[in-house]
DNA sequence: AATAAGTTTGAGTGATCACTCAATAAGGAA
DNA sequence: TTCCTTATTGAGTGATCACTCAAACTTATT
């Protein structure tokens, strides 16, 4: 039998969080990740050590890339206020610039682990505490950028922010028409922009 | 050996509901219903036919266990509007009025499907929908009695309650602390009544 | 070529999965 | 009591679970 060739740890690492994001760490089988891994379980368990390791890892991969995703924005806007309001708008178009019509891994992994999965569900809460922070940050620039009226709680703001954000990601995982969606996300982001003092 | 009394439809029910809620549906095993209900598997399926059916019983009985507590809200509210800030205050005290620091079941449930569960996540989304129709005609109760500012859109703003509270359920199951979740719930609260026109 | 070091292979492990069914026990009607 | 219907029992079903490992293969070094 010809031997496939050696394996990619980005491009597997990518697969595999394709598919744990879109079923969930308990509904996919060791099948599901040889198939779409194209390897061996042996291969598997070489590479990454066990099914948790392995989801453990596509997690990191996902919150860093998100993390990524933000930071990029707020380099690339005009204003810290601006980057947040595009960030929310652009996951209103879910399968234009994203993969898929997922919620976000993190929360869908969060709401589907109990103590018997702790390391799961605790790393999960932690990435979810670490974009928090993320988010406290660029409100914090956004403060001294004069973009939040006086008084403004850059903390508070960010977990609203999050919440939003998580509740909007939500709606596109339900199937609502992409209309919808992005009326959505817009209104989200004018309220967000509408905090900007005259 | 002794027979085991009878079961109690409700009462099984009952306990595969708190179960399925916190462990999720791919989660829960056999072994796990079985303890719960204290049922042997044959009982279980001769009452149930399946662990599907089974769960899908428990589903509805969440979604009309809560739309019975939003209904009664509005019936011993003075008014709809205040009905809505009370339904969404109760959900910032877990652990004294329901049972658990869970989301809810029914987003949980959605979130937690896939294709090869389309009959499961259908029946979540259909939930979903009603619910935001109930939450729609207690907005357009309120609007009837003066409580919206004119212009205001009952089916939109049902749809926003809903992610609010949605995100302020997730709040709860992430783990936040109690006064954190209070003055979350009292100001998603407090927005709702400032609709109230002055 | 020969050897060594490092990967991939895939059949196979015991455990657990959802589920079945013949046997058994309980309650009601005669 | 005897029969009949209905419910419960729990060992057992084949399938699938996460996971292992000795053998086969490839590449690098000699």
């Amino acid at each position: 039998m010809k031997r496939a060739d050696p394996y990619n740890r980005d491009t597997a690492l990518d697969a595999a969080m394709t598919l744990f994001w879109r079923k969930g760490y308990h509904a996919t089988s060791l099948k599901d990740l040889e198939a779409a891994l194209d390897m061996k379980p042996g291969s598997i368990y070489a590479a990454f050590k066990s099914k948790q390791a392995l989801f453990l890892a596509t997690l990191e991969r996902y919150f860093l890339d998100n993390r990524q995703s933000l930071r990029t924005m707020v380099a690339e806007q005009g204003s810290p206020l601006a980057a947040l309001a595009e960030f929310m708008r652009k996951f209103g178009c879910p399968g234009e610039a994203g993969q898929s019509n997922q919620a976000c891994m993190v929360v869908k992994t969060m709401l589907d682990t109990t103590e018997a999965d702790k390391v799961i569900g605790d790393a999960a809460r932690d990435y979810l505490d670490q974009m928090g922070d993320e988010f406290t940050s660029v409100f914090r620039a956004a403060e001294r950028a004069g973009e939040l009226p006086p008084g403004a709680d850059p903390d508070y703001l960010a977990h609203r922010y999050q919440m939003n954000l998580t509740a909007l990601r939500i709606e596109v995982q339900r199937g609502r028409n992409q209309a919808h969606l992005a009326r959505l996300a817009e209104d989200l982001a004018r309220e967000l922009e509408a905090l900007r003092p005259a």
